[in-house]
DNA sequence: GTTAGATATGTTATCGATATCACATCGATC
DNA sequence: GATCGATGTGATATCGATAACATATCTAAC
């Protein structure tokens, strides 16, 4: 319309390929294979053509491109919260792997809530993403019908759902955590409480604290004293504060494990605050392994899991399965690796 | 193609909306207003319509939209790292913002070079955003062309560009930590150390470092003692073996100012671990304000800086520039504001 | 010197939506 | 009851690229 009015087209328009093309002297199919790696243009009519790119200022179109082509170059991924170190490193790990295959990042966060997750699901797929990334297993019913629907490879991460859509990425939370349970069991503690958040929106926080209260059952221990406090995920003040609570309700409790390492620091430091000493007066322990956990005073025993590594397995699926096409093996489950790391703090 | 072949158009191929039209029996362009907010279309019809797209679930497919409409609905922006809870927070208020206009965020990470910047703003303008946020005023003579040529509004944030390209929404890095300096020579502190990255990279970084410079100058103090460790973003780790070269080189150093919250919390730690006392040994500040300054034991002095809001004002003024169409203002500048939180680290 | 096969380039027809204009219908107003 | 404006819907052209096929040119082999 605008373009039409103009006597010159292209005037004042942002220049397109056909623009390009003239200014060459070829055709636009020819520019656009010249802007394409691994289609063959000869060296003499790329050279012009990047010329012409070069004084008009173009730059490809790939929304055009994609329509025609029917492939967008997106990949879309879905995290509960990206001012979380966890899942700010498994986005990076996502982006490192998909840095050289020139697809690109569609990222989105729920705030731990399904609903969210559906509406952000809904609207990447408007993108039409060659694949998708979700974190965790638990989607409304909606959300998977158009997951299941869409067409594309589907990667769930961070857990082992019980009722997996497609591939899955993750580890269970729950032996994670019992595995803590065991090792500071190991080391003489026997009353254990646990801190996390008050609902079960952040499922790997519940998923958590089943692996806790199973892990206590096991051993035949005193029954675990359980703190809910805040809505997940729990910051360092919301750590400190059930901590308080903690210690007001069961003064005795030898050791305290948390959600996460956040709320651990936040329960250790309202701890030194107090003046007790960790681990004498009382052990604290984490989850995730955030860099605070290693390098604060003392350092705290977390579980260590591979958030970055994650990320990039995750992507590594997906574009193996895109660029696969039809040959898609079927539902595949890679377990990833977590492991105890021991600090002063137990 | 494979369309073409197939005896039942539609069905293999995801629905169109030539799909939902015939089987709701209207027109596309009857579909197309049906999904698209504020547009006149009879209940009835409607009805029909949504009945349609649930029976085929039907997605909208965007890119064949906005190829059309001429607006993708992209709003680009770039931040050094997503791993920085400063930035992730800054993410948060432009995604937040975006929320209720139907706008989408395209986010890429500079890992702190400008090169990898002019990469990903080439790489966002091929999905033809309808405005980019920038952090920094460092950028590469491309990349500003590029912007420049775009013919969309640019928004540089986090600092106070000496040529800016378009609006900014920032603050004064180096009259921030300045003041931060004058805040502790008021206390008495004189001879004062900073702690920052070895190159220019991060220009944030740079900026503060010469505001530290200038302000110990403008007091008459004793030159400062500058220790650069690690490629920006220095880590805790780096932090705390900056705070031991400081200590070995200038043992007399009573105040040390970090470029960044997680460097003066390793220095902290690593000043606790070797059984300092701070502040009467040796007084720590950082920037940023951090979750983990606020809440470690003692609490780090430091600057704060509204990261979340520039991310929202940011958006903000993006949103007004793209609706607002034609009658764009000119070039402006909405200064954020900062304040130093005093701690008990000095 | 002829021909097969590779290489380089052009032509045409889409991809799936929306802008725009045209048209039909309806109620209100005089 | 004729006219006008508001409202709802449809037909058509188009957005800017690329797939697929056609064609031209070149190279090497005999």
């Amino acid at each position: 319309m605008g373009r039409a009015a103009s006597p010159r087209p292209g005037e004042n328009q942002a220049p397109t390929m056909a623009d390009v093309a003239e200014r060459a002297g070829v055709s636009a199919m020819t520019v656009s294979r010249a802007l394409k790696e691994g289609s063959r243009v000869s060296k003499a009519t790329r050279e012009k053509i990047m010329a012409a790119v070069n004084e008009l200022g173009y730059v490809l179109d790939q929304s055009a491109g994609s329509l025609s082509s029917r492939k967008t170059g997106f990949v879309a991924a879905i995290v509960p919260s990206i001012n979380n170190s966890n899942f700010a490193d498994t986005a990076r790990g996502i982006t490192d792997e998909l840095e050289s295959t020139g697809l690109q990042l569609l990222l989105g966060y729920t705030d731990y809530t399904v609903e969210k997750e559906e509406r952000l699901i809904e609207a990447m797929l408007r993108r039409r993403p060659e694949g998708i990334i979700l974190t965790g297993g638990a989607h409304t019913d909606r959300a998977r019908r158009l997951l299941e629907s869409a067409g594309i490879p589907v990667v769930e991460t961070w857990e082992l759902p019980a009722k997996p859509i497609d591939q899955v990425v993750g580890f269970s939370n729950e032996e994670a955590m019992g595995l803590l349970v065991k090792t500071l069991a190991r080391k003489g503690y026997r009353k254990f409480g646990y801190i996390g958040g008050t609902t079960s929106r952040d499922t790997r926080g519940s998923q958590r604290r089943e692996g806790f209260v199973r892990a206590i059952e096991e051993l035949g221990l005193p029954p675990g004293r359980l703190v809910s406090f805040g809505v997940p995920p729990i910051s360092i003040e919301q750590g400190g504060q059930a901590v308080v609570s903690m210690l007001e309700r069961w003064p005795d409790t030898e050791a305290v494990l948390c959600v996460s390492d956040l709320s651990a620091f936040g329960a250790l430091m309202e701890c030194k605050r107090r003046g007790m000493r960790v681990p004498q007066d009382i052990a604290i322990a984490g989850f995730g392994d955030y860099e605070v956990a290693a390098f604060c005073h003392p350092g705290i025993t977390t579980v260590n899991v591979d958030c970055y590594g994650i990320g990039r397995e995750a992507a590594r699926r997906l574009i193996q399965l895109i660029r696969g096409g039809e040959k898609q093996r079927g539902q595949e489950i890679v377990l990833t690796s977590y492991r105890i790391v021991e600090r002063e703090s137990t």
